[in-house]
Parts: C-alpha cells; sequence; structure tokens
DNA sequence: ATCATAAGCCAACACGCGTTGGCCAACAAG
DNA sequence: CTTGTTGGCCAACGCGTGTTGGCTTATGAT
C-alpha cells in the first residue's frame, strides 16, 4: 500500500516512471525554446510540437507554464569544479572564474534562457539572484579579503561577467562575438581579479 | 495647393498638429510601459489607458506596434556633452564615461526600454547594436591607440557598462542597487579605461 | 486473463491580444 | 453659416494563447 507509486525497488531514491522520457523531452524542448525566445514568445505548443507531444501533456506534468519554467531552469553553476581556487590559486582566480562561465555559458542553454526570461520576469530574476548570492557568493567571500565585503565583489564581478553574456550570446554584439575565449580571459580576468581581491578605494 | 497641410508658417520645419499633445502622451506612456514590462507584456491597450486615449488612436499615429516602439526608443547618448575627452582627458575617459552612462540611465528610461526588450526583440536588439556602434564607436576611436581596435574596446567597454546596467536597473541585484553612483563610478571607471586604452595583450 | 492505472490525444473553452472600419464631435477655412 | 478636415471613441473581428476535461489506448501487476 506505501509503495504503491513505486513499481520496483529504486536506489536513487526517486520511483522511475514510464513517462521519463516525454518529461525530459519536454524540459529539453523548453529550455531551447526559452533560451531563445524568452518567455512570452516562447509557447507551450511550439515546446510541445518540439518534444513530440500534445500541449496538454506538459500540463499534466508540470501544473503550468510557470511550472514549467521553475522546472527547466533549474541550474548548478558547477563551482565544485572549482576547489582550486581555493587552494592557492587565489591570484588567478578571475581568470578562473571567467573561463569557468565561458564553459559554462557555451555548454548549458539554461543560463542564456535564464538570462533572457530574468529581464522580463519577476520570478526568473528573484531566482538569478539567488543563484548569484548561493552559489557564486560563498566562493567570493574565501577569496575576497573582507568577508563583509563579499556580497558587493560578487555582485561587481557579477555585473562583468552578466554584461559579456549579454553582449556575446544575446545581444550578439559583433566585435564580442568574434573575439575568441581566449581573448576575452584575457581581457576580462584582470577586471574580475581586481573587483574580488583588490583593496576598496 | 502645395502647403495643404500646413495650416501656418512654420520656421521649425516640421508642421504643429493639434494631436501633438497627445502623440506625446502616448510615446509617454509607450517608453514607461516597455521600460517596465518588455515589448510583449506591455499591450497597446495599456499603454493608451496610461494615455488616457483609445488604443485605436495608436494606430492611426504609429501605424502598429513596432512602429510605436520603434518611435518610443529613438535615443541619443548624448555624447557631444563630452567634447572634453578628445581634449586631453584621456587618462579620465573610463570615469566620465561610467558617470555619463549612469546618469542617462537615470534620467532616459529608454535606455532601460531598449535593453529589457533587446534581449527578446531581434529589431531593438539591432536597434542597439547601431547606437553603440555609431555613438560609442567614434568617441572610442578617437581615444584608443590603434582606431582598427576601436570595435573591439567598445564592445569591452559596453560589456561592462551594460552589465552594470543589468544588475542595477533590470535584475535590481541588491548589492548593485544599494551601491552609491560614486562607488560604482570608482570600481568600474578603472576597468573602462583599461579597456579603452590598454595595450592589447 | 483481468483490470486498475498511467500515457497520450482531441476538442474545446475563455481570455486578451493587435488591429480595423465606421461613426460622431470639435475645429478651422471659405 | 457652411463645409471639409482632423481628433477621438466604440464595437467588433480574427487569432493565438494557456488551460481543462474527457476519451482511448498501452502497460504491467495480479
Amino acid at each position: 500500500m506505501s509503495e504503491k507509486l513505486a513499481p520496483q525497488a529504486d536506489p536513487s531514491g526517486t520511483a522511475p516512471r514510464r513517462s521519463d522520457a516525454t518529461r525530459a523531452a519536454i524540459l529539453d524542448a523548453a529550455r531551447e525554446r526559452f533560451a531563445a525566445e524568452g518567455y512570452e514568445r516562447a509557447t507551450i505548443r511550439a515546446i510541445a510540437r518540439d518534444a513530440g507531444i500534445d500541449p496538454s501533456m506538459v500540463m499534466r506534468y508540470y501544473g503550468n507554464k510557470e511550472g514549467l519554467f521553475a522546472a527547466a531552469s533549474e541550474i548548478d553553476l558547477r563551482f565544485d569544479d572549482l576547489d582550486g581556487i581555493r587552494v592557492g590559486a587565489d591570484r588567478h582566480a578571475g581568470a578562473v572564474l571567467v573561463s569557468h562561465f565561458l564553459d559554462r555559458w557555451e555548454q548549458d542553454e539554461v543560463l542564456t534562457a535564464l538570462l533572457r526570461v530574468g529581464v522580463t520576469n519577476e520570478a526568473a530574476a528573484r531566482r538569478m539572484q539567488e543563484i548569484f548570492k548561493e552559489q557564486l557568493g560563498p566562493l567570493v567571500a574565501a577569496v575576497c579579503p573582507d568577508p563583509a565585503e563579499a556580497p558587493r565583489r560578487a555582485a561587481l564581478a557579477a555585473s562583468q561577467i552578466l554584461g559579456m553574456a549579454l553582449a556575446r550570446y544575446v545581444l550578439r554584439f559583433p566585435p564580442a562575438v568574434e573575439m575568441s575565449q581566449r581573448e576575452v580571459i584575457a581581457w576580462l580576468a584582470p577586471t574580475v581579479q581586481r573587483y574580488l581581491t583588490a583593496p576598496e578605494a
């Protein structure tokens, strides 16, 4: 009676459902559409068409459009891969951070989606705040001189990183698009480095 | 016969119309709505309501929604006020530029509107490219060492300035909002200065 | 083999949108 | 005063949207 919804023992903790493939297809399509067109123009009908199913399935699995976006925009900035910063590479924190963000941005369209949607959608903007606060914040606090300054320094670094993402991946300013990843890092790393570690004023 | 549409002599070149006040009210309301909500969520009906007239008037005067946005998002970055840069204050170009942009952004909601809309709307994104290219470009070319590098350097400066505008005026990251204008200038000026004048790599 | 359940589709709803054309009143020129 | 022109409103159209409920089919446990 208690395990009615779990047809078989499940080591991972979540019961696998027969519809998991469909759910994933919906999420993939949603991420792509949200990233490419923003919240309003990414219609549930179009997402369903991309996923090869009926629009009503989207509602069944994610409740409503807001719920779909919430599910599709879950993000992990993957700073765990970066524990190198703490261990003593503080002098290269800027370069490591910029490089990491560029990688993440080019691999994961969720970041573009969140940026595109966050500009118009209050909930997405708050989500973005949380992500940067909770994931970038601690990392900055560990690197910067006075932990009390961490939020401000993180915001400054975020402003440069988001600004480049905006110019390069969203607005597609030709010069920003044409720069190689290495060039972008060479230019932005000192900026971010200074925001993180330079003494105030 | 030739002057049928000009009821009286007009020194300024454009005939004043009885509807000019309404046209202006529409544009004001449009700017505010586009800046606050982006393209799709700023409805013509709401704009008309704000302006105190009927939605059909908007169509009469601006053709369609696209035309309205085009008219409402005309922008002059006002770099003319800044000829100080050329005259020899090149060492402070970064500070002057950042300060000028912050002022413009806080006075003119069109900039926020263009940023919010440009993220989702192709035409607005192109418009933004043109504005930065044609208005910021020449100014950068006059300050930077090799004019051939101007576009890239302008894009870098734009990435930082737009990034801060994004964090401060659109996404409203608390630390970015709480910083005083003076603090923002103190942090960003050296960055922009370097983007404009530092030797490459 | 049975049968509850899950997966899926279809058709439709109500709503808000951009947009249109016709009608009325205020104005200005003769 | 008359008459053409402009400014303005009203009512409606067609459309695409998010969303709903019911129906059919496949599935897998019993």
